[in-house]
RNA sequence: CGGGAAGUGGCUCAGUCUGGUAGAGCACCUGGUUCGGGACCAGGGGGUCGCAGGUUCAAAUCCUGUCUUCCCGACCA
């Protein structure tokens, strides 16, 4: 057992709060800013960010969407003229109050979020039904003042993107929402490999100045919850605040149709907390920028040019181009490059050495599992691929598994209450519906309703809590 | 923002109670031997102790203020 007292990972079942920080900072993905609940995204943080970006983007433009840019501040009189969004937000604003030396007439908002802004501007932009739908996205970052911060989960800056769609019709907007919805479900179960249960949030929990807020929800290994997406229907809240009226084809003067939506660089917390262990990060293969590494073993007994150059060789085969990274480094051993990279969570190692060489074969490890394989080197393309495709199914499945494994179906109070504590999870439930019959919940058990499932079957039921008539189970759980 | 804990070379920490001018392990640099799960030997470089005041002949150490981080709570992507 080594002396080296750095990179120690707590385990999880110690203490997962520690854990969490610990594989952000073994993997360098962040780290803390001179400034409070701000940080700086490392470069291995920041590509993940960059990939999950390019694969959104696509999904995006494909989906007939392209990207603008709005102003970071915003005058304060623009949040004033929705009366939830205004009530929900100005309290987590930063407001400039100075530039150029002089006290401004009208106080500037950092934007928390961007609606107001671009509503200002769409009202320029929208005067006819032929200027919808007006299908618009923004990468940015926002700031919101929250009292307690965590690193990637709740910063004080995050990056996101969010779309702000205008449409004709209450119809369209509502397909826009949930279509987007979809997007991101895509998004988190096929490249993050995070499986989500999308669903619909309550009033309580919607998003202030939305008529609806649909979301994607996900389960960490400590069985809480994580809000990975929303999806908002603004309905006309926004355009009347804004004055933005289109005519129709009948020549009738009307207010546009609103959708918002968004994801953030908190989908790299969700990443982090859905699959990684007590080794460190792993990465899921189509996330990953580093998909694969070649460490060669070099001893005195063999010519240590040699090998490198045959590493070399293993990862030009592998196709895998920038994605693969041979571990050239002399001054360290085998084992201290095998921890390196199972911290940063390279799903695939490819180890060379002597005996492989001489069998003409490579010895194939996998980060979910830590299963050793040794192939012949002819096919390697093939199997590599096939094995990065096999770890990025098998991290989705497990994730399943596990959330599947904590989501119970709950019939009494006692029980409810019994679960939440021990061993937490999702508690499909059912509920009244009624904002007051939550809060008490709230107040009570800690837990919230994350969202109503859209696949919910239609079953008559009680509430829990109170005993009134409910048609559909809702999903109850601590959350993050 | 309330309660608790903590800030000392890159990292983890000792030293603080009982003031006397900073220490260990790891990391780093040089040379050599190693290398299939965090190698070893020898030599070497680097910190004024979060920041700002105060007390004192003298402050990492005592006092005041402040900033940041972690945990618990109220607020949230």
């Amino acid at each position: 057992m080594s002396k080296k007292q750095d990179n120690k990972i707590s385990p999880m079942e110690q203490d997962y709060n520690q854990w969490y920080l610990d594989v952000i900072q073994a993997a360098q993905l962040a780290d803390y800013s001179p400034v409070k609940g701000c940080m700086v995204i490392r470069p291995n943080g920041y590509a993940l960010w960059e990939n999950i970006q390019r694969t959104l983007d696509e999904m995006f433009k494909d989906t007939g969407h392209v990207n603008a840019y709005f102003p970071l501040l915003i005058p304060e009189n623009f949040f004033q003229k929705e009366a939830e969004h205004v009530e929900g937000f100005a309290p987590e604003c930063a407001v400039v109050t100075h530039g150029g030396g002089s006290k401004l007439e009208e106080p500037l908002y950092i934007r928390p979020t961007s609606e107001t802004i671009i509503w200002s501007m769409y009202r320029k932009w929208i005067s006819s039904h032929r200027d919808l739908p007006l299908l618009i996205n923004q990468w940015a970052n926002v700031l919101r003042w929250e009292m307690r911060t965590r690193l990637f989960l709740r910063t004080t800056e995050f990056l996101w993107q969010e779309g702000h769609t205008a449409h004709a019709t209450e119809k369209e907007a509502e397909q826009e929402a949930l279509r987007m919805l979809e997007v991101y479900r895509k998004l988190a179960e096929e490249t993050l490999a995070i499986p989500v249960i999308c669903g619909t949030k309550t009033e309580k929990e919607k998003f202030a100045g939305a008529e609806h807020t649909y979301s994607i929800e996900a389960m960490m290994q400590d069985h809480r919850a994580l809000q990975a997406g929303t999806s908002h229907h603004l309905g006309q809240n926004f355009a009347k605040a804004f004055d933005v009226t289109f005519q129709d084809e009948q020549g009738q003067r009307q207010f546009v149709w609103a959708t918002s939506w968004g994801v953030s660089t908190r989908l790299i917390g969700a990443l982090i907390m859905t699959h990684s262990d007590n080794k460190g990060l792993v990465v899921p293969p189509r996330l990953a920028a580093t998909k694969a590494v070649v460490v060669p073993i070099l001893s005195k007994n063999a010519d240590s040019g040699l090998m490198l150059s045959e590493a070399r060789k293993i990862a030009d085969s592998t196709g895998l181009g920038r994605a693969i990274k041979v571990d050239e480094r002399e001054n360290l051993s085998p084992g201290w490059k095998f921890h390196h990279w199972e911290q940063r969570g390279v799903p695939l190692r490819i180890e060379l050495g002597p005996r492989d060489l001489e069998n003409h074969q490579v010895v194939l490890v996998r980060r979910d599992t830590g299963e050793k394989l040794f192939v012949p080197q002819d096919g390697l393309k093939d199997k590599v691929n096939g094995l990065l495709e096999e770890i990025q199914q098998n991290l989705f499945n497990r994730a399943k598994a596990y959330r599947d494994e904590y989501t119970y179906v709950v019939d009494d109070e006692e029980t409810f209450r019994a679960k939440l504590e021990d061993p937490g999870g999702f508690l499909l439930a059912h509920h009244c519906g009624e904002r007051e019959c939550e809060e008490r919940i709230q107040a009570e058990t800690k837990a919230t309703i994350r969202c109503i499932p859209f696949d919910a079957e239609q079953e008559e039921g009680k509430c829990l809590f109170c005993g009134k008539p409910s048609h559909k189970r809702v999903i109850f759980a601590k959350a993050y």
